[in-house]
DNA sequence: TTCGTAATTGAACATGATTGCAGTTAACAT
DNA sequence: ATGTTAACTGCAATCATGTTCAATTACGAA
């Protein structure tokens, strides 16, 4: 298998002795142009199977189609499912999509920033990383006046558009949840300080107690680094906890989910022992047992809508001006929050 | 936000009086230059915040070092690993990948080995749709000597290398667990009839029965259209067989979860009343209750040697001549198999 | 036939980076 | 002073495409 070679224009040209201008004015289908030139031209294209080279084009006219994503990791659900809205729309409306993973490092997030831009995308969306906490690579894209956008992982000072979920919202509505289920004393298990998801969903927490009347008890405000072997940790030091919390709310699925793990093994049962929540309906939340009360948010959706702005930008059709899109969540009431403790 | 202006050599060229030329052997970092030059040129780049136009180099050398990967849908743990190995691979030597799902419909698989091949990548992998069971759009692809490899959903025809996990070895490996177990009247649950790991499975299934000395019984080989409905309805089918089968094999894990679930549902113990077995390992299998018993199969690895054997190729450091790389599967024992029926 | 106009086509250039070849300059030897 | 050589730099072509402008052809009218 060699290299393959391509048809060019030149040779179509050659063979039916024309110029490559008519050759390229038949292909566009322009109306200046003999019909029989025409017919034949386009004839032999098809017959040499001749595909334009969309390198050329997009150096010519200095657009390349082609969007750039940068995920933390793609095998997360939920960024797999923006990836999935992402790719739909874009190549709907015609553009390609080049995906890279920052794989939670700030390094290979400036990495894959250099490489997208020096292969001429037209458009970054951009979720940061968990370690990301300067922010110099961003506003040097904004000062170079790169089209790019932000979602989900955002850093809300940056002057450029952001599509979130309402984090505080979703996290207030669970927390909510679980104090008119009668529990107080509620621990929270954040991830990093910087994570804007953890900082958010943080502030839903607060609230929800604040409006209930609970105080704030730092020593329920337990972090993980979200690792297995942290995440295991976590469940044992809520389970020395004394008196022991009602119940537990967790930044993320999959700590929620480590957390249900190790605390079976232990013989605690939920929810009668303890409630659990967690936030991003992953895959497993609704098949480990019990199943998982948490906050869906649609990630394709968020990937969808993210995409249709770069590109109305892009193509003039929405302001440069940078908005903020603002998704809802919803809270998934399934067995492990069903826990009634006595009210005192 | 306006469109992103890139600094090209011609400007640096201009801003210090040389030309291009210069310019271009002083970037990379060319002997024949003087150095006091040289250095005036680098330090004026650095300054100027200059990148190298990807698309312009990839036109003069025509090679894009950009890949195409298509895989039936992101959202799949199982393919998302894969790219991630892919990715991983593709950047340390020093290519990017464009990443296309076609959404397990033949039309659009076509459609984006148009767009990929369009965009000149150097090399294709493909993971085929459910759909697809015809060629022709493969061997195109062959005869127009573009380089390109099948991994995982192969055609096994088609002269080109594959990668392959040993899925006959894996479902024998899985069936003859349940019949060591005691099980006899085991079923299997396949999916379209063209998709090859279906028909590898079901393979390996057929083999371990024969090695027991027990008898093929086509009722006992039950199609999924493998949506939940389609899931559903198989896990009500097989519970109305009479006499009830002791153990159930699914093609792929998520056939197995909404069995399991919906037998749950119904009041069905597992494995008391039935075993069940799965294939992929998804996360979803490990944390299910009871946890399921499937197939090992590590997508980041196939991700990796995949991509590393085109790159061998492309580069010339591998024969052309397709080979055929097989992985090994891991059987996974979990409790859903745990089944002793009585023996006869 | 000759002119004018419209129809049709081709040459040239631009996009950005790289490279073989040719050209210029300087230094040194004769 | 002249020739030789080496060191350095620029021109022009290349990749594939698209567009502007100029050139050519054809055709009808006078």
């Amino acid at each position: 298998m060699k290299k393959g070679r391509q048809v060019t224009m030149k040779e179509i040209a050659k063979k039916l002795g024309v110029s490559v201008s008519t050759v390229s004015r038949a292909l566009q289908d322009s109306p200046e142009l003999h019909i029989e030139t025409k017919r034949k031209i386009v004839e032999a294209a098809k017959e040499m199977n001749y595909r334009p080279n969309l390198l050329a084009q997009s150096l010519r006219i200095s657009r390349s189609k082609t969007l750039g994503v940068i995920v933390p990791e793609i095998t997360s659900h939920f960024f797999a499912s923006c990836i999935s809205g992402i790719q739909d729309i874009a190549n709907s409306r015609g553009y390609n999509v080049m995906i890279c993973q920052s794989n939670e490092s700030i390094a290979q997030e400036k990495a894959n920033i250099q490489t997208l831009v020096s292969s001429q995308v037209d458009g970054l969306l951009i979720s940061l990383s968990r370690e990301t906490n300067t922010y110099e690579h961003l506003y040097e894209l904004y000062d170079r006046e790169i089209n790019f956008l932000l979602f989900d992982r955002v850093q809300e000072d940056i002057p450029v558009s952001k599509v979130t979920f309402n984090d505080v919202s979703g996290a207030y509505q669970v927390v909510k949840h679980l104090l008119e289920n009668g529990s107080r004393r509620i621990v929270y298990v954040s991830g990093p300080e910087d994570l804007y998801i953890s900082k958010k969903r943080k502030e839903g927490y607060l609230r929800a107690l604040a409006e209930f009347g609970v105080n704030e008890d730092p020593s329920l405000i337990v972090k993980s680094d979200l690792t297995l072997q942290g995440n295991l940790q976590v469940a044992q030091h809520i389970l020395r906890m004394d008196p022991r919390p009602e119940a537990v709310f967790c930044m993320i699925d999959p700590v929620a989910v480590d957390v249900l793990t190790e605390w079976k093994k232990s013989g605690i049962r939920i929810p009668e022992d303890i409630a659990l929540a967690g936030f991003t309906n992953n895959p497993t939340a609704a098949v480990v047992e019990p199943p998982l009360t948490t906050v869906a948010q649609p990630g394709y959706e968020m990937g969808k809508l993210a995409v249709s702005h770069l590109l109305d930008q892009l193509d003039g059709m929405a302001s440069e001006d940078p908005i903020s899109i603002v998704l809802d969540t919803t809270l998934l009431v399934r067995k492990s929050s069903l826990h009634f403790p006595v009210k005192n």
